[in-house]
DNA sequence: TTCGGATCTAATGTATACATAACGTATTCA
DNA sequence: TGAATACGTTATGTATACATTAGATCCGAA
């Protein structure tokens, strides 16, 4: 085992379950496909119990899918999955801006959020927005989301919001990156951008329903993101596991 | 190994995750308390390998948390966490029968709701209720549940509300029994068989707001059992899970 | 030629041995 | 007497050997 530099800082099942799912969401691993313990332990370095462990975490995280004889595979997503999935994630952040909303939020746990959102808007301030304002935009984004779950202060809603996040297609950022080449890119961002600030205008003035009502069609938009991006497939290899969708006969 | 009777049927991994689920529910283990793989394995007689799997499955479940040096130990939670919890879980039923509002169900698929339904009110029809209808009562409203939440047609979404209502006292029929000696009993039941009817009716008629609202009520009237059951605490050894919600001080 | 059965192979499920890290205790020094 | 360090014990993380089961292939019979 010298052969492999083995990093004890981590432990074996993290790294396998990381390496496991770079080979799913690159499509190393077909979706339907059985996934080989044995193979699995040749490309990870990891032994078979780590694997194990991870392959178990992968199916709990939705990647993977249990084969009742024993085993798991990749499983696969229509189009219709992934948009459900969005929009799941985009009710659970409307609990979570209501619930913030509803019971109050200091103006000091505010601030971070504000911060966010000065940040993304000097991002949009030069247009055309560039590939880079792009690469920005998709880490701010994913940290004003972030910050917003935790406002919730509802440990149960962040946990499974975080789980509804953990599919790289419904994650808030999981389309944006798909449209930096459409026309429409510009307006949409501006437009997100837009919800980010009512969302926070709602709960500081506990407006529950608007928030929730923003939040979900906040969602709404990386639905209409996914959609613009599976009808002009030029930039498609820009998608996140794009691999894991079941292509629809044409 | 002779000492122990072991069924093949089941693996050693789904019955050592059911043996110390039932461990962690009846309070066997406390909330806080690391749990020894060890230990685990003698009262589990699996050995650890399946023991190891069953805690990792027991914390996606949510049933156990992760220590940072290693071993899981068993969640505590506090009421305003199952509170949250069981609005969470209505929220995403709430969608689900949006889903099936919005995208049509025919008259078919509705048939065994409307069977589940008729049980019901049966079951209701004979005042005062007895011990025995109220566990009737238990089996088919988690049916009932069980169906609407099909009727999304949503893999991703049935996925996620049966994750949500794996916590025993965020699952539909959790705070039901607690609530079989109370005096407001027979009208809480007779109210929630209503929100069965109404949601019902609006996912025929194609009423998605309609049917969405009620059923986020409907998991309200689970939460006003709760605080019920923990404020007349005569029979709170009929709640499930009691052993994992941290006491208030009082 | 096709269907059924048997055997063989290879995979997963399980058990256990080993290594390493963490925690507790005891001893020593200040 | 208290605190810090070192050592020992015990836990978890990992690797691997073994067993059992599922799937595939091949042969034979109808």
């Amino acid at each position: 085992m010298a052969e492999r530099e083995v990093d004890r800082s981590v432990s074996q099942t993290v790294k396998a379950q990381l390496a496991l799912r770079d080979q799913i969401l690159s499509g190393a691993l077909r979706p339907g496909e059985r996934i080989s313990e044995l193979q699995a332990v040749e490309t990870t370095g990891a032994s078979r119990t780590p694997v194990r462990m991870a392959l178990v975490r992968l199916e709990e995280e939705g990647l993977l899918e249990a084969i009742p004889s024993g085993g798991f595979m990749v499983k696969a997503f229509s189009e219709r999955d992934i948009s459900d999935s969005i929009e799941l994630r985009g009710t659970l952040e409307g609990l979570a801006a209501r619930f913030a909303a509803e019971r109050g939020v200091s103006s000091r746990e505010l601030e971070p959020l504000k911060e966010c959102l000065a940040a993304i808007d000097e991002l949009l301030r030069q247009l055309p927005i560039s590939v880079d304002a792009f690469s920005s935009y998709v880490t701010l984004n994913a940290r004003f989301h972030a910050q917003l779950t935790e406002l919730s202060r509802s440990p149960p809603l962040i946990r499974q919001i975080d789980r509804a996040s953990a599919l790289p297609f419904a994650s808030p950022s999981g389309f944006v990156m798909a449209q930096s080449a459409l026309p429409e890119a510009q307006q949409i961002l501006i437009i997100g951008q837009d919800h980010h600030r009512v969302v926070l205008d709602a709960i500081e003035n506990r407006e529950g329903a608007r928030a929730e009502a923003v939040m979900r069609e906040h969602a709404r938009l990386a639905v209409r993101n996914l959609r613009l991006a599976l009808r002009n497939r030029t930039h498609l290899d820009l998608l996140p596991a794009l691999a894991l969708i079941k292509t629809v006969i044409d």
